[in-house]
DNA sequence: TAGGCTACCATACGTCGTAAGGTTGTCAAA
DNA sequence: TTTGACAACCTTACGACGTATGGTAGCCTA
């Protein structure tokens, strides 16, 4: 996969875009500008004509990340516009599980947060909202996305097998009448053939937004 | 505040929270295990008699947390127990902001945790869900607040006036009309006196509690 | 008084982000 | 045709990090 003889030539973007492949591949911790640098056929140092530093880098994977979120096309029910949102955010994040935990420490947002931002106020507001109440659909709709994709990048185990022998090694160190409701779920639920914990996912989205509606109807005259 | 002449023996347990302070004052990148070292007036590798690693203590970080946030006692009605155990949990996090991110990339729950989990499982159960439901609950409980907690600790402010110069800085690289909705919510609503985006955490989570009260009583015979 | 154990320490290695100060190649003005 | 400014990249080096390796000093028991 390596390029021919002609070395493209570096910038912040292609760095950026890069560094996403790389994190993706080897986890956050495995970033580093030595081979990123390495990655884009220059030595470390020379990343420093197009980037401050290396926190720089981390905020343009952020807002990059951001970009790849479908957004509402104008006109959408704002319904099925925050429930495609939803999904498209999880879907972005999945593939960059890093993004969540590096969206902490991050400070200024970029062009991609705020365009994300702008397109789901809009699309809430066309579909009704105050402003008051757009401000509160749009924080509880991230939260609960962030979060969930937070507990799923979360998970200890992804294979049935790893979940088996983490369940193992639990009941191993702490016996069973310890945590019984703990261990009812484990065997009862969590353990059976066709469990997926992803599966939440649309549960507590359909709840939220059917909620979302509700007040959205007994607010209006 | 430096202890008198005879220093404590080391262990795990003031180890860990002796980290957490440390990470609590300078956020966790400040915590090194040559300061924490020092803190526990020991060398570095000293350390390592008590803890096989890093990872450990920041394993132990996070399940101290978890220990922290309030547990329903047994026969409090559900809604009450999950409203006091988010508010609780809130709480909890926002002392320890890293815990959030912290949570990510951790991998075998320590006891405070699997506690937390087993009581918040009981209450549920005992307030008439079934199993499938209680993790529904669960799943979407812990992604609210996880989340919620996530974005505030996220705020690249904390006071108005550093939300005013985030703002007008913003304001100065977009022009306005580039983000017309986002740019309305800012001067509408949050540059507004008083506003406060903690306060939307309980409008989210009524909303959700009041949705999993509907989702129990109609799956109920 | 010998040996073993617990708790601690000194030294060193490889890796990290990046400061400071080169070295090229290109290209317009002279 | 020469000059010199500028962009793009490099070399070297520094201090901090986690931790492997191999001590040592004090105590306990036999």
């Amino acid at each position: 996969m390596a390029k021919k003889a002609p070395r493209p030539p570096v910038s912040r973007d292609r760095a950026i875009a890069v560094a996403i492949r790389l994190a993706d591949k080897g986890g956050i911790d495995s970033l580093t500008m030595r081979k990123l640098a390495k990655e884009l056929q220059v030595e470390a140092m020379s990343l420093y004509y197009h980037v401050p530093n290396k926190e720089d880098i981390l905020d343009g994977m952020v807002d990059s990340v951001f970009s790849e979120i479908g957004l509402p096309a104008g006109g959408t029910p704002w319904k099925k516009g925050m429930r495609d949102r939803a999904h498209s955010a999880r879907s972005a994040l999945n593939l960059h599980p890093w993004a969540v935990s590096l969206m902490d420490s991050r400070t200024s947002p970029g062009p991609g947060t705020l365009g994300h931002h702008n397109a789901v106020l809009g699309c809430l507001r066309e579909g009704g909202f105050s402003v008051a109440m757009a401000a509160h659909a749009f924080s509880l709709l991230d939260a609960y996305v962030f979060g969930f994709v937070l507990q799923e990048a979360n998970l200890p185990f992804e294979s049935p097998q790893e979940l088996q022998a983490l369940a193992d090694s639990v009941m191993e160190h702490f016996p069973a009448e310890t945590f019984p409701h703990f261990y009812e779920l484990t065997i009862e639920h969590v353990l059976k053939p066709g469990y997926n914990y992803g599966d939440e996912f649309d549960y507590g989205l359909e709840l939220v937004l059917d909620g979302l509606e509700v007040r959205l109807r007994t607010s209006k005259p």
